[in-house]
DNA sequence: GCAGATATTGCAAACGATTGTACATCAGCC
DNA sequence: GGCTGATGTACAATCGTTTGCAATATCTGC
């Protein structure tokens, strides 16, 4: 019959010790109400003080901050959000859209969600990862941003979705992409000005001396379409033509791909611009096994300068996408119009590094 | 006074058409009660037929989701989860401990991340993404497990914290880290035998003819240590010694450790193991800047297997960690947990890949 | 000693779904 | 025709917080 015999006796409320039980780290506390009997005040109160808000009395909030260390209490989130209707969570996407690859693996994208992941939570924000599979429709976005699950949604790239992303943002506002910027779109896009960046790769070959041009990517992202746009005109500005190889990113398929091009007898290229990285790494590498030499048969630029770039040898010569700066700016849009106020896209301009890919 | 004039006025019950409404497009249905009320049936019923439960007739239970569709309702996840006491959500954590930096950024574990994120959304589970910043308690974990946001928690890697883990573990079951496996520990990893990975990288070297060996890594993070170990009892079976040179990941740093570490006058090794690939390909960079030719000089043998360890020139020979793999692994595993079932840790066997940086 | 201002705290109604239980309907059967 | 069982639906409690409002206690100045 003496108190403390049994444990499970949590719900006659007042029966035990009045207050000030120090003793029993055994009785569970998992919810507000249970620290609040524990401490001997409401739940409301409790809620207040761990909320640290100035209406509870400096002491009684100290007393219960500590009650809630020594039990190792945290308030349950799922019930804290739903009645705030505030998540903390920003939901990042990645619309896996034209490459029909199944795998997050491109390491832009990846670097991009190293930086949005440090910036987040530098912000106090949760980041919920998402791989979404364009359909058609704006379900696999509005699911997401319809789930009530999070505050707000960073694309991270457009793929061929620019449409149905326009159309999300027309009743969901807090949404921020990662992208070309189109004039006349509806959403915010932070992103790099993509035909300028085509446009200083050809203008550094030529100005190198390369003639017979290429660019090598897949231009089913708009992304893609306008760098090879801009080395186009940098080429017909200087007179010249350049040919458009379309490279997949699949890992497995662009070594073949690659070998492919470059075999072709009549596609003796002297200057080539590739989509990103990660494919000028792999042109490199079939160009050195076929034995043409760097940067003397053959010049090279990259897209993104990823840290990686640095490391090939000869080290790459590339069009350097602010890809820190990229995040902040993402993360501080996102705050903004979660905030309700208005923000617009910014496009950020490329500069190109010149390494030893290219003559200078 | 016309119905239709006014847009805003939700409120009264049952005042508007009696059921079959098909019509208004504009009376905003957020709940589950307001598509009740659209519908024709109470809450509870829309709930089960949205959840595709077989209690409801099918008839009706079609007609619900149709309806749901066509206003674009998604119910709300905070109230479900809330009330259905899961979450469908796993934490994926990155303990950033023994190296300061603050930035995720180790290609690594980013890859690691891309599967998981694949093999997790595959499974039908949510990826919450935290990085964390180890405080030698375990709050930097509890605050994850203990929030009542995730069904479970993935560790990307344990750094230096395995004593942490295993204490939460003792209280917090649904938890699996990839990393080492240590003797006697609580909780459940999967990861590579790194130790043997060290060892066979070393007696490659040795079997190729390298004889003045060095291994490149910072031996913090237990991982590293054991490949050092392994490496180190391979060079003494073949009466060989094996010098430590501390490499710390950190991007701006790695340059000029490595420069330094080579530049030593006495440091005249010829095969030289890395802790990872990424220290690998800047150990090639700086050597072909100082003029040393790779494998007739210096040998070297990576550790990871990245996809990019291919692209380098010449193609590094490395330590292959099964990581897509793992990430099937893992995921198996905390599901496992989840559902209350046991399970070991599980380590996987590394292979040697002979590429160009060694003369196999 | 009292009106009124000012701290604190308690109460109870949300937040929006899920789910156990009870009720209604209907078919089949002796 | 009444009883049994199956089927489908409505009702209401519940998940664990947050927060507006009311209530109490304390204090201030006159």
């Amino acid at each position: 019959m003496a108190a403390g015999m049994e444990e499970n006796n949590v719900g006659n409320d007042g029966a035990s010790a009045s207050g000030a039980d120090v003793s029993g780290p055994d009785v569970e506390v998992r919810t507000l109400a249970d620290l609040a009997r524990v401490a001997g005040v409401s739940a409301g109160t409790v809620s207040r003080a761990l909320a640290g808000k100035s209406l509870v009395n400096a002491e009684t909030r100290e007393r219960i901050q500590a009650l809630a260390r020594q039990y190792g209490f945290r308030p349950n989130q799922m019930a804290s959000k739903l009645r705030s209707r505030r998540t903390g969570v920003i939901g990042v996407v990645i619309p896996l859209g034209h490459e029909k690859r199944q795998q997050i693996s491109d390491p832009f994208f990846l670097t991009l969600l190293g930086h949005l992941a440090d910036q987040l939570t530098e912000a106090g924000y949760d980041l919920m990862l998402s791989r979404a599979i364009p359909d058609g429709t704006t379900d696999w976005l509005e699911r997401i941003t319809g789930s009530g699950m999070v505050d707000g949604v960073l694309l991270i790239g457009q793929s061929d979705q620019s449409d149905v992303i326009d159309q999300v943002v027309s009743h969901y506002r807090p949404l921020v992409a990662w992208g070309n910027h189109r004039e006349g779109q509806k959403h915010v896009v932070v992103g790099t000005d993509n035909e300028l960046g085509g446009r200083l790769a050809a203008e550094h070959l030529i100005a190198c001396g390369a003639r017979r041009l290429a660019f090598f990517g897949d231009t089913a992202g708009i992304e893609i379409a306008m760098r090879l746009r801009g080395a186009r005109a940098a080429a017909e500005a200087a007179g010249l033509h350049i040919k458009h190889v379309p490279i997949k990113l699949a890992d497995a398929e662009m070594g073949p791909q690659l070998e492919a091009a470059l075999a072709d007898a009549e596609a003796d290229f002297d200057g080539i611009v590739t989509a990103s990285d990660l494919i000028a790494m792999s042109a490199l590498h079939v160009l050195h096994e076929s034995g043409r030499r760097i940067p003397g048969d053959v010049q090279i630029v990259g897209f993104d300068d990823l840290p990686l770039a640095r490391l090939t040898s000869p080290p790459l010569t590339t069009v350097r996408q602010e890809i820190g700066q990229g995040a902040k700016v993402m993360v501080e849009k996102i705050r903004a119009l979660i905030e309700g106020e208005t923000r617009h896209s910014k496009v950020m301009p490329p500069t190109l590094i010149a390494r030893d890919t290219t003559r200078s």
